[in-house]
DNA sequence: AAATCTTATCGTAAATTTACGATAAACTAT
DNA sequence: ATAGTTTATCGTAAATTTACGATAAGATTT
Protein backbone atom coordinates (compact mmCIF):
# COMPACT_ATOMS: atom_id res chain seq x y z
CA UNK A 1 0.00 0.00 0.00
CA UNK A 2 1.01 3.30 -0.69
CA UNK A 3 2.68 5.14 2.29
CA UNK A 4 3.14 9.18 1.77
CA UNK A 5 3.04 11.15 4.99
CA UNK A 6 -0.42 12.05 3.97
CA UNK A 7 -1.60 8.53 3.62
CA UNK A 8 -0.19 7.97 7.30
CA UNK A 9 -2.14 10.67 8.65
CA UNK A 10 -5.26 9.26 7.10
CA UNK A 11 -4.87 6.29 8.41
CA UNK A 12 -4.54 7.22 12.08
CA UNK A 13 -7.82 8.82 11.75
CA UNK A 14 -9.48 5.92 9.85
CA UNK A 15 -8.32 4.26 12.94
CA UNK A 16 -9.86 6.80 15.03
CA UNK A 17 -13.26 6.48 13.07
CA UNK A 18 -13.21 2.93 13.56
CA UNK A 19 -12.59 2.82 16.64
CA UNK A 20 -15.82 5.16 17.29
CA UNK A 21 -17.80 2.92 14.56
CA UNK A 22 -16.82 -0.22 16.41
CA UNK A 23 -17.84 1.36 20.03
CA UNK A 24 -21.69 2.46 17.90
CA UNK A 25 -21.62 -1.05 16.72
CA UNK A 26 -23.96 -2.67 19.32
CA UNK A 27 -27.76 -1.67 19.49
CA UNK A 28 -27.88 -1.58 23.39
CA UNK A 29 -24.52 0.70 23.60
CA UNK A 30 -26.38 3.45 21.14
CA UNK A 31 -29.36 3.07 23.73
CA UNK A 32 -26.91 3.61 26.34
CA UNK A 33 -25.75 6.93 24.58
CA UNK A 34 -29.40 7.68 23.28
CA UNK A 35 -29.89 7.34 27.20
CA UNK A 36 -27.25 9.29 28.37
CA UNK A 37 -28.10 12.45 25.67
CA UNK A 38 -31.57 12.65 26.98
CA UNK A 39 -30.63 12.61 30.62
CA UNK A 40 -27.49 14.28 29.95
CA UNK A 41 -26.05 12.00 33.03
CA UNK A 42 -27.15 8.64 34.75
CA UNK A 43 -26.20 5.99 37.05
CA UNK A 44 -25.33 2.64 36.39
CA UNK A 45 -28.66 1.24 37.95
CA UNK A 46 -30.58 3.55 36.08
CA UNK A 47 -30.12 1.89 32.73
CA UNK A 48 -29.93 -1.65 34.79
CA UNK A 49 -33.71 -0.98 35.47
CA UNK A 50 -33.94 -0.35 31.56
CA UNK A 51 -31.90 -2.61 29.73
CA UNK A 52 -33.38 -6.23 29.26
CA UNK A 53 -30.16 -7.77 29.85
CA UNK A 54 -27.94 -8.85 33.27
CA UNK A 55 -26.13 -5.90 35.13
CA UNK A 56 -22.79 -7.10 34.92
CA UNK A 57 -23.27 -7.12 30.59
CA UNK A 58 -24.37 -3.38 30.72
CA UNK A 59 -21.19 -2.29 32.95
CA UNK A 60 -18.97 -4.19 30.27
CA UNK A 61 -20.73 -2.21 27.68
CA UNK A 62 -20.36 0.63 29.37
CA UNK A 63 -16.70 0.09 30.09
CA UNK A 64 -16.71 -0.59 26.22
CA UNK A 65 -17.93 2.83 25.21
CA UNK A 66 -15.63 4.31 28.14
CA UNK A 67 -12.65 2.94 26.43
CA UNK A 68 -13.63 4.54 23.39
CA UNK A 69 -13.91 7.39 25.22
CA UNK A 70 -17.33 8.56 24.24
CA UNK A 71 -18.52 8.49 27.50
CA UNK A 72 -16.96 9.02 31.20
CA UNK A 73 -17.74 8.07 34.46
CA UNK A 74 -17.34 10.12 37.45
CA UNK A 75 -17.73 8.63 41.33
CA UNK A 76 -19.82 9.76 43.32
CA UNK A 77 -19.74 6.76 46.10
CA UNK A 78 -21.26 4.58 45.79
CA UNK A 79 -22.84 5.21 42.97
CA UNK A 80 -20.85 6.42 39.70
CA UNK A 81 -22.66 8.78 37.21
CA UNK A 82 -21.78 8.60 33.44
CA UNK A 83 -22.07 11.52 31.36
CA UNK A 84 -21.44 11.56 27.53
CA UNK A 85 -17.98 12.79 26.82
CA UNK A 86 -18.75 16.13 24.84
CA UNK A 87 -14.94 16.63 23.84
CA UNK A 88 -14.93 13.50 22.01
CA UNK A 89 -18.40 13.36 21.03
CA UNK A 90 -18.26 16.35 18.88
CA UNK A 91 -14.84 14.27 17.69
CA UNK A 92 -16.96 11.82 16.52
CA UNK A 93 -19.86 13.66 15.16
CA UNK A 94 -17.45 15.64 13.06
CA UNK A 95 -15.16 12.48 12.19
CA UNK A 96 -18.29 10.34 11.04
CA UNK A 97 -19.45 13.21 8.93
CA UNK A 98 -16.35 14.47 7.49
CA UNK A 99 -16.26 10.58 6.72
CA UNK A 100 -19.40 10.41 4.60
CA UNK A 101 -18.45 14.02 3.08
CA UNK B 1 -37.90 -1.79 28.96
CA UNK B 2 -40.37 0.29 28.25
CA UNK B 3 -41.68 -1.09 24.83
CA UNK B 4 -44.15 1.36 23.42
CA UNK B 5 -45.14 1.64 20.11
CA UNK B 6 -42.76 4.58 18.87
CA UNK B 7 -39.76 2.89 20.85
CA UNK B 8 -39.77 -0.13 19.18
CA UNK B 9 -39.57 2.06 15.60
CA UNK B 10 -36.75 3.87 17.35
CA UNK B 11 -34.99 -0.04 18.42
CA UNK B 12 -35.44 -0.80 14.61
CA UNK B 13 -33.59 2.47 13.59
CA UNK B 14 -30.73 2.05 16.16
CA UNK B 15 -30.44 -1.67 14.87
CA UNK B 16 -30.24 -0.44 11.70
CA UNK B 17 -27.18 2.51 13.22
CA UNK B 18 -25.86 -0.86 14.74
CA UNK B 19 -25.52 -2.29 11.91
CA UNK B 20 -23.90 0.53 9.83
CA UNK B 21 -22.00 0.93 12.93
CA UNK B 22 -20.44 -2.87 12.79
CA UNK B 23 -19.27 -2.21 9.45
CA UNK B 24 -17.18 0.89 9.60
CA UNK B 25 -15.50 -0.35 12.76
CA UNK B 26 -12.54 -2.04 10.84
CA UNK B 27 -9.34 0.06 9.45
CA UNK B 28 -9.61 -2.30 6.37
CA UNK B 29 -13.17 -1.91 5.83
CA UNK B 30 -12.82 2.11 5.74
CA UNK B 31 -10.01 1.83 3.71
CA UNK B 32 -12.24 0.17 1.17
CA UNK B 33 -14.71 2.53 1.44
CA UNK B 34 -12.85 5.43 0.57
CA UNK B 35 -11.12 3.89 -1.89
CA UNK B 36 -14.85 3.06 -3.76
CA UNK B 37 -15.56 6.70 -2.73
CA UNK B 38 -12.57 7.79 -4.81
CA UNK B 39 -12.54 5.37 -7.70
CA UNK B 40 -16.02 5.27 -8.22
CA UNK B 41 -15.83 1.69 -8.44
CA UNK B 42 -13.10 -1.23 -8.90
CA UNK B 43 -11.92 -4.94 -8.71
CA UNK B 44 -11.32 -7.08 -5.77
CA UNK B 45 -7.46 -7.02 -7.60
CA UNK B 46 -7.35 -3.22 -7.23
CA UNK B 47 -7.76 -4.04 -3.81
CA UNK B 48 -5.63 -6.81 -2.69
CA UNK B 49 -2.87 -4.58 -4.53
CA UNK B 50 -2.68 -1.81 -2.11
CA UNK B 51 -4.36 -3.35 1.37
CA UNK B 52 -1.35 -5.27 3.16
CA UNK B 53 -3.38 -8.84 3.40
CA UNK B 54 -4.57 -11.47 2.33
CA UNK B 55 -6.85 -11.80 -0.98
CA UNK B 56 -9.09 -13.94 0.88
CA UNK B 57 -9.28 -11.45 3.75
CA UNK B 58 -10.04 -8.99 1.53
CA UNK B 59 -12.85 -10.72 -0.08
CA UNK B 60 -14.27 -11.67 3.76
CA UNK B 61 -14.06 -7.75 3.98
CA UNK B 62 -16.00 -7.20 1.20
CA UNK B 63 -18.10 -9.78 1.62
CA UNK B 64 -18.75 -8.04 5.07
CA UNK B 65 -19.65 -4.76 3.81
CA UNK B 66 -21.97 -6.86 1.37
CA UNK B 67 -24.41 -7.93 3.55
CA UNK B 68 -24.47 -4.35 5.79
CA UNK B 69 -25.22 -3.41 1.99
CA UNK B 70 -22.85 -0.54 2.14
CA UNK B 71 -21.43 -1.65 -1.27
CA UNK B 72 -22.85 -4.02 -4.16
CA UNK B 73 -20.58 -6.40 -6.61
CA UNK B 74 -21.40 -6.53 -10.04
CA UNK B 75 -20.38 -9.62 -11.82
CA UNK B 76 -18.20 -8.67 -14.99
CA UNK B 77 -16.24 -12.13 -15.64
CA UNK B 78 -13.88 -13.12 -14.19
CA UNK B 79 -14.21 -10.14 -11.97
CA UNK B 80 -16.29 -8.85 -9.88
CA UNK B 81 -16.54 -4.93 -10.24
CA UNK B 82 -17.41 -3.18 -6.52
CA UNK B 83 -19.14 0.35 -6.25
CA UNK B 84 -20.96 1.96 -2.67
CA UNK B 85 -24.51 1.17 -2.95
CA UNK B 86 -25.60 4.88 -3.08
CA UNK B 87 -28.94 4.36 -1.21
CA UNK B 88 -27.66 2.85 1.87
CA UNK B 89 -24.72 5.12 1.60
CA UNK B 90 -26.70 8.19 1.77
CA UNK B 91 -29.35 6.31 4.13
CA UNK B 92 -26.28 6.01 6.43
CA UNK B 93 -25.26 9.46 6.37
CA UNK B 94 -28.46 10.46 7.39
CA UNK B 95 -29.10 7.82 10.15
CA UNK B 96 -25.66 9.17 11.25
CA UNK B 97 -25.93 12.34 11.59
CA UNK B 98 -29.48 12.67 13.00
CA UNK B 99 -28.38 10.02 15.51
CA UNK B 100 -25.71 12.39 16.59
CA UNK B 101 -28.41 15.71 16.34
C1' DA C 1 -19.15 -3.78 63.68
C1' DA C 2 -22.66 -5.43 60.65
C1' DA C 3 -25.74 -5.02 57.08
C1' DT C 4 -26.87 -2.74 52.86
C1' DC C 5 -26.22 -0.64 48.44
C1' DT C 6 -23.97 0.08 43.99
C1' DT C 7 -21.02 -1.27 40.56
C1' DA C 8 -16.78 -3.39 38.79
C1' DT C 9 -14.44 -7.54 38.00
C1' DC C 10 -13.75 -12.56 37.62
C1' DG C 11 -14.57 -16.95 35.61
C1' DT C 12 -16.68 -19.09 32.04
C1' DA C 13 -19.14 -20.50 27.81
C1' DA C 14 -20.83 -19.66 23.26
C1' DA C 15 -20.65 -17.01 19.29
C1' DT C 16 -18.37 -14.03 16.20
C1' DT C 17 -14.40 -11.89 14.00
C1' DT C 18 -10.05 -11.70 11.79
C1' DA C 19 -6.58 -13.69 9.35
C1' DC C 20 -4.32 -17.16 6.48
C1' DG C 21 -3.38 -20.77 2.83
C1' DA C 22 -5.51 -23.92 -0.16
C1' DT C 23 -8.91 -24.92 -3.24
C1' DA C 24 -12.90 -24.41 -6.22
C1' DA C 25 -15.66 -21.98 -9.52
C1' DA C 26 -16.34 -19.29 -13.58
C1' DC C 27 -14.93 -17.25 -17.37
C1' DT C 28 -11.17 -16.00 -21.10
C1' DA C 29 -7.40 -16.82 -24.04
C1' DT C 30 -4.33 -19.89 -26.31
C1' DA D 1 -8.92 -28.99 -24.62
C1' DT D 2 -5.59 -26.57 -21.79
C1' DA D 3 -3.77 -22.93 -19.37
C1' DG D 4 -4.40 -18.71 -17.14
C1' DT D 5 -7.02 -15.14 -14.52
C1' DT D 6 -9.95 -13.56 -10.95
C1' DT D 7 -12.39 -14.06 -6.91
C1' DA D 8 -15.29 -16.65 -3.65
C1' DT D 9 -15.38 -20.20 -0.37
C1' DC D 10 -13.56 -23.75 2.79
C1' DG D 11 -11.01 -25.23 6.71
C1' DT D 12 -8.72 -23.69 10.48
C1' DA D 13 -6.60 -21.12 14.35
C1' DA D 14 -6.32 -17.27 17.38
C1' DA D 15 -8.43 -13.41 19.23
C1' DT D 16 -12.36 -10.84 20.51
C1' DT D 17 -17.14 -10.15 21.82
C1' DT D 18 -21.29 -11.00 24.26
C1' DA D 19 -23.65 -12.74 27.91
C1' DC D 20 -24.33 -14.68 32.53
C1' DG D 21 -23.91 -15.58 37.65
C1' DA D 22 -20.96 -15.06 41.46
C1' DT D 23 -18.02 -12.38 43.96
C1' DA D 24 -15.29 -8.41 45.47
C1' DA D 25 -14.61 -3.58 46.34
C1' DG D 26 -15.95 0.74 48.17
C1' DA D 27 -18.87 3.55 50.46
C1' DT D 28 -23.08 4.45 53.56
C1' DT D 29 -26.41 3.35 57.02
C1' DT D 30 -27.95 1.03 60.99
Amino acid sequence: MSRTLKNIKHDDDLKQIARFAKALGHPTRLIILKYLDNKNCCFTGDLVEVLPIAQSTVSQHLKELKEAELIQGEVNPPKIKYCINQKNWEKAKKIFCEFFK
